[in-house]
DNA sequence: AGAATACACATTGTATACAAAATAACGACC
DNA sequence: GGTCGTTATTTTGTATACAATGTGTATTCT
């Protein structure tokens, strides 16, 4: 059974929301149409409207006459990232705990049962996929319409900062990785017991232990940059 | 100079921002592709794609294989709404005080300008779409794109519950718009003043406003609803 | 040789024709 | 008379052809 081009189209959809989540497509890597739609085998109009459909939802952006480019992930970006992630996570984790559902909650320890896989068995690409999603479904229950926007894109580049500085090459990270894998059962266990406070709390732990882990990498860079470097021109 | 395509396509996009904002197209109500193409000399290809960029915004929603409506505003969003609202709110003034431009300030002003002009002698329309505006330019200030997706969400739905509320048929109401006002000119002092602190006092009493207006209306409503009219079918 | 311009090529945006799906209308059957 | 099933009509989704814009290259002129 030819599977029919709605199917495809979803299919590319997920396609390009993976590579980009992944870094299998960079930061402001240019998307070729003609090769998309050969490869999906969809003609360029739907693949046009999935373009302008992940460019809403924050994974592309779109200029005109110019085509389509994933997403930038630029030092300002980063800036605002870590301002507004603690509050909307914390949000998203309270509501998470009051309005779940069974079935939600299935769905997340399944979800923690791959991160948990992933961790170790698995590459980089699928811990950050298997975390997006963990998340991603503390988003679903939450169900605050006007919430997720904000925690959906959120959830974008905390994958894709993740993919940049999470390869555990050292003990303190592996120990990290363990540690936020425990903070996610922890989580799952106040979402269970309906413990709005518990999560939040939880939701604010998780959200320091990684930007602990991130800094690790971003702030020695920094350190090490003498002023010189600064008029140095940044690479293509 | 006949204007171009693009413009069409951006008037036809602001044109149904408006309709939206303004109740001038309800909530639910489906949008008519041939028509619209008729009326604003495009073809069905743009037209969809305008489509698609307000569903991502919020104005619309797709439905697979049954056309473009306007976003619902039903009591479950509502609900959310009113839990969302006042943190982003906050949040975002407090960075508009944080990171306004001068250019920005004098924008601001001029929203400000022309929603004291509604208020006189503006429609219900004008006054919804300036205090929008007015808010708008705060989120440009505010300047994270992680909370602007949220924030304008909720300015859509501001807008249209405020059009729904604010017929300013008491004194009291009246009243309030004045103070609303009043309030308006004070977020422009703090933000000018770089006032962090105050910006979001401000916010949260400019909500709190906001939310007493809007409960005179809903509170009434809901008490004077007796049962038996549940069964009532709603009107198309 | 270097700069500027014109031309050719590639890519993006739009219009239209066609296919698929949903809705409405009709008629048969119970 | 009402309900179900079938067929027409409308509406939505996709493919393709065409137009417009941007980009690269070659050529000319200084």
């Amino acid at each position: 059974m030819k599977d029919s081009v709605g199917d495809r189209k979803a299919g590319l959809a997920a396609h390009l929301k993976r590579s980009v989540l992944t870094l299998a497509l960079e930061p402001g890597a240019d998307l070729d149409e003609a090769q998309l739609c050969e490869a999906f085998d969809v003609s360029r109009t739907p693949l046009r409207e999935v373009f302008r459909e992940l460019a809403g939802e924050g994974y592309l952006s779109l200029r005109l006459n110019r085509g389509a480019r994933v997403s930038d992930l630029s030092h300002t970006t980063l800036r605002d990232f870590f301002l507004a992630a603690p509050m909307i996570y914390g949000a998203v984790m309270r509501l998470a705990a009051l309005n779940a559902t069974a079935q939600q909650i299935e769905a997340l320890k399944l979800a923690q049962f791959d991160f948990r896989d992933a961790l170790r068995t698995g590459s980089g690409a699928h811990r950050a996929l298997a975390n997006n999603r963990f998340h991603q479904i503390t988003g679903e229950m939450a169900g605050n319409i006007y919430l997720l926007p904000s925690f959906n894109r959120l959830l974008i580049d905390h994958a894709r900062i993740a993919m940049t500085f999470y390869q555990p090459q050292t003990q303190q990270m592996a120990q990290n990785l363990t540690e936020a894998c425990q903070q996610h059962d922890a989580i799952i266990a106040a979402i269970e017991a309906r413990d709005e406070g518990a999560a939040a709390q939880l939701a604010e732990d998780h959200w320091n232990l990684s930007r602990n882990q991130i800094e690790l990498f971003v702030m020695p860079a920094a350190l090490d940059m003498p002023m010189g470097d600064l008029s140095r021109k940044t690479p293509a």
